[in-house]
DNA sequence: TTAGGGTTAG
């Protein structure tokens, strides 16, 4: 792989704003990260070794040892995620700490393993926390409707606390109208939503029906004897804020205090972020002035959401000149301060400002944190310095924050991308070995570099792994093994895999079709090609195709179905190309 | 239970 272009060296000259803040940014491509994070940087004494876990010490315990070794081994295991030794021990152990078992409910249920998560429950004897976790667990794996039957047949209904996680599963869920459903449950149960219950009803009733629906329900709230606190009317005024009814918002805060609540720093918060949405920058500032006025003065987080919205605009300079204000306010800037403009160098592609960044961050006291650091690896990673992108990666530690499965992802990925799968198989098992379970994304991005290179068989032996992991494999990763079987002119195998994925419940996308379409019109299999689209036509879906892709004989047969009504619109080759002219 | 980082695969 030729080296990547060096970044600029004659960069422009920083911005006013930024005037000698940013005088030592080095001559060297990459100026040295910045020095560790003082607390952490003592490296942490090992307290167990690998497979010494059963003699582990248990001065500290006055239970008897045997238990002692079991519960401390199942709660690492579960911390590890290997959930079917987990299983096994909890299978055998006498009581299972309700603790360490809600964590194993949790854990399953985020797999799709609900009935051993039941076993679990069952295992550990009648627990609230291991209650909520199983019924958490059921709303996270989707199954709310098991969920509300679990609840039913232990008449749980009774906590209002696990009413509260079920309310907030079906809520997160789009089942708003179950939840209100649960709701009247409680009511007839005599048992007493609390303002908590109400406020999480009414978020998601803005989010469903619009704040005016959620008015209604905050009279009924209020009927039932139930007062809403500044939390609750928080949620509704974010809702009209999210209807981009600003001014509206901005009249609901003034009447607060007549309905005997007086508004506070979020409230503000949240009305400006509104008009930060709607570019106000004037009136966002207005407001802000306001704020010191009304009690309720600008707290860190009204300054890290104007930067951030000023920086997704691409209004750097100004996002800078906040960062610089916040002193002035008796608040401390922290990483959510300084993010949103490390990563807005990095869009930038100035990679040697953004490093220079991020020894201003440290200079001030304030440290990196992972998302910091992560930004940086996606950056180098996509500018073609993997090298550095490793190198820092293998740094994280000692710089006190340790890599997670975000950072290994992102390397991984620009490993393969750019040809070095070897490498990047070997941060796949570096990161096991450190405990960190990959996932999907994992998996995807290895089986997607693995079919680059036309590795098709190890990109299946990716597939299968996940499988393995009882994880679903999701439409990137079928479509990833799809284009590469397709570029191999495997279709028919293909096509096979595209059943398969069909039969296991795992939707096609509109990249799905368009891999398969072009796969088989590169075949000559125009028949099937048709069929393949009239199915796309039918779903009424846009679709795009590369025209470098296709032949000739392939777009003259389809060209017709581009001027259906409602059907798939097919771009047209660019004007002038040799494409083009065939078929004019 | 409310507001803040448009960190990862196609």
């Amino acid at each position: 792989m030729a080296a990547p272009a060096p970044a600029p060296t004659a960069s422009p000259p920083p911005p006013p704003a930024m005037s000698g803040l940013l005088s030592f940014a080095s001559s060297r491509p990459y100026p040295p990260l910045p020095a560790p994070r003082p607390a952490a940087a003592a490296p942490r004494p090992r307290l167990r070794i690998a497979g010494s876990a059963a003699a582990a010490p248990n001065a500290v315990s006055h239970r008897a040892s045997s238990s002692f070794s079991s519960g401390d081994r199942l709660r690492s295991l579960v911390r590890r995620g290997e959930l079917d030794e987990a299983l096994r021990l909890v299978g055998s152990a006498r009581r299972p700490d309700a603790g360490t078992c809600a964590a194993l409910i949790k854990k399953l249920s985020a797999s799709g393993r609900t009935a051993e998560a039941r076993r679990v429950l069952a295992a550990c004897g009648p627990d609230v926390m291991a209650y909520n976790a199983m019924m958490a667990g059921y709303c996270g794996a989707g199954q709310v409707d098991a969920a509300r039957r679990w609840c039913a047949e232990r008449a749980v209904e009774r906590d209002a606390y696990t009413c509260d996680t079920l309310i907030r599963g079906l809520c997160g869920r789009g089942r708003t109208a179950n939840a209100l459903a649960v709701l009247d449950e409680m009511l007839r149960r005599r048992c007493v939503p609390d303002v908590v219950t109400y406020t999480i009803l009414l978020e998601a009733t803005c989010k469903r029906s619009g704040y005016k629906q959620a008015m209604k329900l905050l009279d009924e709230m209020r009927d039932k004897g139930c007062t809403p606190d500044i939390v609750t009317y928080n949620v509704v005024v974010n809702g009209i804020c999210q209807e981009g009814r600003v001014d509206d918002a901005i009249e609901f805060l003034k009447n607060l205090p007549s309905y005997g609540c007086e508004p506070n720093t979020v409230s503000y918060n949240i009305v400006l972020k509104g008009l930060c949405t709607a570019e106000r920058w004037e009136d966002a500032e207005e407001l802000m002035g306001e704020m010191g006025q009304k009690g309720c003065p600008p707290n860190v987080v009204t300054f890290n959401m104007l930067i951030s919205f000023l920086c997704r605009k691409g209004l750097v300079e100004p996002a800078l000149e906040v960062l610089e204000q916040i002193p002035k306010y008796g608040c401390s800037p922290n990483s959510l301060s300084y993010n949103p403009l490390l990563h807005a160098f990095c869009k930038q592609k100035k990679m040697d400002k953004a490093m220079a960044f991020l020894d201003l961050m440290v200079s001030r006291g304030c440290y990196p944190d992972i998302v910091s650091y992560n930004t940086l690896l996606t950056a180098l990673c996509r500018s073609g310095e993997v090298d550095v992108a490793v190198e820092l990666l293998h740094q994280l530690k000692d710089k006190g924050c340790a890599p997670v499965l975000i950072s290994y992802n992102t390397v991984i990925d620009g490993l393969t991308k750019a040809g070095k799968t070897k490498e990047a198989l070997e941060l796949l098992n570096e990161m096991v070995s450190k405990g960190l379970q990959p996932d999907i994304i994992t998996y995807s991005t290895i089986a997607a570099g693995l079919c680059r290179e036309d590795r098709i068989e190890d990109a299946i032996r990716a597939f299968g792994k996940v499988q393995d992991m009882g994880i679903r494999p999701n439409t990137v990763l079928y479509n990833a093994i799809i284009l590469g079987l397709c570029k191999r002119r495997e279709t028919h195998s293909a096509i096979d895999l595209f059943a398969y994925m069909i039969g296991n419940g795992c939707m096609p996308n509109e990249s799905t079709y368009t891999i398969l379409i072009e796969g088989l019109a590169y075949e000559g299999l125009i028949k099937e090609a048709r069929d393949l689209l009239d199915e796309l036509c039918s779903r009424g879906e846009e679709i795009l195709l590369d025209v470098h892709l296709i032949d000739v004989a392939f777009l003259t047969t389809f060209l017709p179905c581009s001027n259906a009504n409602g059907g798939p619109f097919l771009r047209l080759p660019p004007e002038g190309s040799p494409v083009y002219d065939a078929l004019l």
